[in-house]
DNA sequence: CGTCACCTCACGAGAATTTGGGAGGCGGCG
DNA sequence: CGCCGCCTCCCAAATTCTCGTGAGGTGACG
């Protein structure tokens, strides 16, 4: 969609950055120079002064691409990001950080980031990233897609090792909906007991022994 | 976790190859030579035959690393991955297309695939991404890695802040578990009326009735 | 036709949960 | 200091869940 192989040395993407360490912030800035086909506009040290201009930006001044740091200083950078969004939907966001564990790769890809790069990087990847970023790509070390692709697949994969019949499959849904014997009863109009039945079979299938587990195994694992 | 910095240069992951193509397989077996630090062992025009091949491999000779077209030959390819990560658990499967949509890389990701190639890619570029896959990363482009990005954050974006004390975090996290009051009680070396009226705070912040229905949030919502 | 899986229903007892109330101590904050 | 949130504990009743066991009916399959 946003192919602009042409334009790539006559664009220069605006870049804000957000880095509380005051030499990495001016190095970064100083990366993003016309010289390398950047516009490095803005840099701040915490994501507040960010948001504040943001807020005071026109529109054909807002940031193509919003390089943040999430470090030390609390949440306040992922905390910003979905003001981000609602002030300039257009910008990318690429996260900068010396951590690359799951929680805060899946954390920072939820609230809405689109790239992820590690403070050991070199100069030119960074530079790249940025551009990516641009164009619409998501800049991240192979490593931390390895964390985004095990998410995904987590989330997405279908399989179930456990054989439930129509009835227990159903019966497990309107589990997970957090209905009680009764209810459920009620809702598929047999008698209470048939329930109580068709629970104990679902808990010796899925090997637990309560309905909080059954909901856990059955959510984890997709079976609904 | 698995940082070989030294030993890149004197192991070489075993590399598998299947594409239909006979000139690009032939291509990337090539490619995939000691001189490049890889064993390019095996290529298959189709994925039956490395089945075929993989069940009859000692694990010890089992490839690190599987490059699989799933091309036009309708969708051997990824219905083969299943059979593959039963076989060759350890093994990491890199896809290589001709195309970059979002439902193929979805389905790709799903079906168990780690890395994601284009076919347009340079030799460096694949023989580097077989590196890191067999590193434990996932390669992919930035646009890949964007569709992969977009998915997840749809997958994951509502969340709800809901504010819970940390010892009620604690709670949600160990009913999740399945454990019951009384074990949580144990566990948590308090008295049992203590979990209950954890739990009613609990219940009362997740607005649900019952443990069930307080996992299934938890879950859906990744407070865990 | 026999077997098997599935759905249905029943009884009963013990365990656990849910829900309501109240209460004391502690630490932060204006 | 007073207020408020948090953690702790207690009582008690109603409800629900867990776990046995047993059993009748159906449809599929060999």
């Amino acid at each position: 969609m946003n192919s602009l192989p042409e334009s790539l040395h006559t664009i220069h993407p605006i870049v804000w950055i957000v880095e509380d360490h005051d030499l990495l912030r001016k190095n970064l800035k100083r990366l993003c120079s016309p010289s390398r086909n950047l516009n490095g506009a803005e840099a701040f040290a915490n994501a507040e002064a960010m948001l504040l201009a943001l807020r005071q930006t026109a529109s054909r001044d807002l940031p193509q691409v919003l390089l943040m740091d999430v470090g030390l200083p609390g949440r306040s950078g992922l905390e910003a990001l979905p003001d981000v969004i609602k002030l300039a939907p257009e910008c990318r966001v690429v996260i900068l950080t010396v951590f690359e564990d799951d929680r805060k790769i899946s954390a920072a890809i939820s609230a809405g980031a689109c790239g992820y790069l590690v403070k050991t990087a070199r100069p030119e990847e960074i530079v790249e990233a940025i551009h990516e970023a641009a164009r619409g790509g998501s800049p991240m070390s192979p490593k931390t897609a390895a964390s985004v692709v095990k998410l995904l697949a987590n989330l997405t994969k279908p399989m179930t090792p456990v054989s439930l019949s129509p009835r227990e499959r159903e019966m497990l849904a309107l589990i997970v909906e957090g209905l009680t014997a009764k209810e459920i009863a009620d809702r598929l109009s047999v008698s209470i007991h048939t329930i109580d039945t068709h629970t104990r079979h679902l808990f010796k299938k899925l090997e637990v022994r309560s309905r909080a587990a059954a909901v856990a195994r059955a959510l984890r694992e997709r079976m609904v």
